[in-house]
DNA sequence: GTAATACTTGTCGATCTTGACAAGATACTG
DNA sequence: CAGTATCTTGTCAAGATCGACAAGTATTAC
């Protein structure tokens, strides 16, 4: 056995600094430069650790939605039978409610409107979410089929993800407590 | 008085072929040589028409949101006072049933996370949007106040913003038919 | 025809970005 | 220490993109 693997944390460190480049300068725009610089190591590091740029945009990706999806699951398989409210509360605060996370995401999307592969796994993700959504919605109580909890379960996190790009980009006045109300009218209506 | 000048007609070229290749490969993918291809002209000839590539970006920034906000006022004005039915329409089909303006306007959008020029101009015309629809609230009947108006109109547009999203990005299934009953049920309730 | 204005073509160099690789330094095993 | 796997550094070449400009052509007014 050689010398220890340091490529582990290496990778960390890498994409961590990959993660802020893509904040600052959006991610078709960050270059491998970028990123060296970010991290203070020469490009040929980043290069030797991470493989080209596109190895190192499939890790980001992979990073990120293991992140999201992780943070889906969890939220909701934390709570059985949640109220109205706190659906609303997990869907706004909990999943959307990471500016950072928001802003890489929409990254992705951007990438992924000519990506098919990343596409489709932000796809996979948002069916994920809403498929979460219907389930609890379905257990609030009230009379409502499987495919009307999908299709409220649409409605709202259209909502949610309308409210946060309007609110990241700055149309929205502080705070969405509006949208709140609103999202908890849908579930109680649907 | 020397020839007579065609650069009305040769910039109208340009950005109609600018456009084309924002929808293929995104706007700060595109390169003027690409837009030369096109169009069929030589670089040179695109650059001596519309300047750099500064100035490219910059006149389809100004005819987008010419276009646009020609489609949002002249919407709006052509009804005094539309029920809550018609506006969802003329929310959901007329200002954003454009899937081709759609797309530019997410360009438009994404550039402008790092450009505050562009960024401000896209904020007006989302804020020309929700004061329209506003306007249009209050004279729903019902008794609301302006303030109250303002954030339906909020929601609203977020509501329709996301649906459209979705919708594009393939997450949503055919029609929208549900967030326009959604719609209805928030302008109805507010 | 001449001058003036407008357009067209082609080419150059500067910069950025990436991929590839050679050559060396480092740290562990036996 | 020898061997090996791992890491580090530096450099080169290829390609893309852009700005600049010189030199030429076209069309109009007078």
């Amino acid at each position: 056995m050689g010398r220890p693997s340091i490529s582990v944390e290496r990778r960390k460190t890498i994409l961590d600094a990959f993660e802020r480049c893509v904040l600052r300068l959006g991610l078709t725009e960050t270059s491998l430069d970028d990123v060296a610089e970010e991290t203070g190591l020469p490009r040929s590091v980043v290069r030797y650790f991470v493989g080209n740029r596109d190895d190192m945009v499939a890790l980001l990706i992979d990073r990120m939605i293991e992140r999201v999806e992780l943070s889906v699951v969890e939220r909701f398989a934390e709570r059985a039978e949640p109220s109205a409210d706190t659906l609303v509360t997990l869907l706004f605060d909990d999943v959307m409610g990471d500016l950072q996370i928001n802003q890489i995401v929409a990254e992705l999307w951007h990438v992924s409107l000519r990506n098919a592969a990343v596409g489709k796994r932000l796809h996979d993700i948002y069916n994920r979410l809403v498929d979460e959504l219907a389930e609890k919605i379905a257990k609030l109580g009230g009379a409502r089929r499987k495919a009307q909890c999908r299709m409220t379960a649409y409605t709202v996190v259209a909502l949610a993800l309308g409210t946060t790009n309007l609110s990241a980009f700055g149309v929205l006045p502080k705070g969405v407590a509006e949208a709140r109300k609103a999202a908890l009218v849908l579930l109680e209506a649907s």
